[in-house]
DNA sequence: CTGTTAGCGCCTTCAG
DNA sequence: CTGAAGGCGCTAACAG
């Protein structure tokens, strides 16, 4: 019972113990080709038995492609970063690649910095969940010809998937125009991102439809976070309540959430709202949140399509579906 | 104006344009050494004027060692993996290390895959979010000497950085205590996580302090999720409602609010609440949540200098703090 | 401080 | 189908 140096089992261990050239075990395990002869049979066995494991290293080198994908979002506590993420891991796994992810926090330079990050472990593509409408990136990427695709947001040039927003936002509002709403606000996302804008722009046709007419004050342009909807919840809650808020997202919603709380509104019965993501917490919370849930998967689908083949017309929206819950009800009076 | 083939700058091309070799280049580019002599400042220069750009996998190749870490965490759309992922990303890249993430899900095979995934990827130490009290996984690490750490979580045995869980539920039911409340239920986490035990200790500890016994049945464990606070929350408020309850987690805690909401209890004064780790969604709550924080930058550290310098008493434990918030207050009779 | 030499482990010609 | 040979880009050992 001897000590063991733990040198990793090389392609040379399993064509010795094989007796074959390392080119047979090389060939006979690369999943590319499909060979069942005697021999392969054998070799699988050994490489098996002895535990081998390619050496990804060596391997990119030679081939001089990675397979590796890169993902910059803001941050992952945010939980709709989180649930891309976790698609696009598992669009990845699925053919055969690997997604490794960086977060960048909101500063248009740390982005330039996790983008670098990456590209310092040789990603051979990289996927943005960051992109800003004003932002210089995705044109830098372009330049550099340098694969890649951005997420949920679209810059109106660089491949892009997302879902349709207009129509999400559109869904939103016609289902509390549908309830029987007029007095209806409007919390979205920051002026710099294609979401915020589809979506009111969704919203708007909604109301339109519903021969509906609200003063420009009662859309506000805010952040993505639950800080913004309690700061603008409590300033719409203020005088002349809406009896219905549309919350370009879910953070936003529960925002709003605890400014009526606070203001002692009942939410359902007292005011509306309707949130945007259909994060995991939305259908929990004490009222459930009515949401319009965005298909993360076909997204992350459509963003490796992109990736793989580029496209002439590169912005593919995946359609959102509306989640009726509790926080939408008819307006009380 | 003719097209360009990308084909990445190598430490030759820099070498040749500097008119030395490509040990020197080599030599000047790396961090480990300091060379300011002109030569090493003119190669700095040219390679940074080709854009040149290390090639890790042929670089990891020749050193035979990746300063990878990768991670294991159930899932990322969990606000506590995201917070300790983060953290650990955050210290790994103050060391020059990078570190990735690949969820497991909660099935014991799927972390096997999950770490098979990242030593595919040939990392070279892991760090599990994950770990079972009798999970056998740590135990084939330590006997594959594969270099590891578990945080948030222990099995006893191998390196672990962790929060002081007791000290937690002792902070947690010594306020509730400090409050007035006598009436106290608990719902604690998964029977197989050593956090949902030892909290649940210092929970007892707090009651014992304060002259308080309560039943057996008023310690439930349970998931650390928000369905089962939901569940077990509504079991608890059905009949002899507890005047307090500490959730041994904020999604418990999340749950609980729910269902007391359903019950018609108002939070804060009809019921106090206390979570634990302290999420960001915590204190903005509609009644913000009193929490444990979990010191999680702290734990990462931690968790790195384990993984650098092996430790004969290997489990280490981070001093948590209780943040009151409106959530808790003294018992309404 | 610098250059020469040798290979890390793998994959891909090219011959057989 | 198989083996021999060469080299991906980089770094460590060695000599100067």
């Amino acid at each position: 019972m001897h000590e063991m140096i733990h040198r990793p089992v090389t392609l040379r261990d399993v064509a010795v113990k094989a007796g074959v050239s390392t080119s047979t075990v090389s060939r006979v395990l690369d999943d590319r080709i499909q060979s069942k002869s005697e021999t392969a049979k054998r070799v699988r066995e050994i490489a098996e038995e002895l535990g081998y494991r390619r050496n990804t290293y060596a391997s990119s080198l030679r081939r001089g492609e990675t397979t590796l994908i890169g993902v910059v979002v803001p941050r992952l506590t945010d939980a709709v970063m989180a649930l891309m993420f976790e698609a696009i891991e598992r669009a990845a796994r699925k053919r055969g690649h690997v997604a490794v992810v960086t977060t960048s926090g909101d500063d248009p330079d740390d982005e330039i910095q996790a983008v670098e990050r990456l590209l310092d472990r040789n990603v051979d593509s990289v996927i943005l969940a960051t992109a800003r409408m004003d932002d210089t990136l995705p044109a830098s990427l372009r330049q550099k010809s340098l694969r890649h695709a951005l997420v949920l947001r679209t810059d109106g040039t660089s491949p892009s998937s997302l879902g349709d927003d207009f129509q999400g936002g559109y869904f939103a509002v016609r289902h509390l125009v549908d309830l029987g709403h007029k007095n209806i606000a409007i919390i979205t996302g920051p002026e710099f991102t294609s979401s915020a804008h589809d979506r009111v722009a969704g919203a708007k046709q909604a109301l339109e439809e519903g021969g509906i007419s609200i003063d420009a004050s009662r859309i506000i342009f805010a952040s993505y976070g639950i800080e913004a909807g309690i700061a603008f919840g409590k300033e719409l809650l203020a005088q002349d309540p809406p009896t219905a808020i549309f919350a370009a997202n879910d953070n936003i919603a529960i925002g709003i959430m605890t400014a009526a709380e606070q203001a002692g509104l009942k939410i359902g019965r007292d005011l509306s709202i309707v949130g945007y993501n259909d994060i995991p917490l939305a259908e929990r919370l004490p009222v459930s949140l009515t949401s319009v849930r965005v298909p993360f998967d076909n997204i992350a689908e459509t963003a490796l399509d992109l990736l793989a083949n580029p496209d002439p017309n590169p912005i593919r929206r995946a359609m959102p579906v509306l989640m009726p819950r509790r926080s939408t009800s008819h307006p009380a009076g």
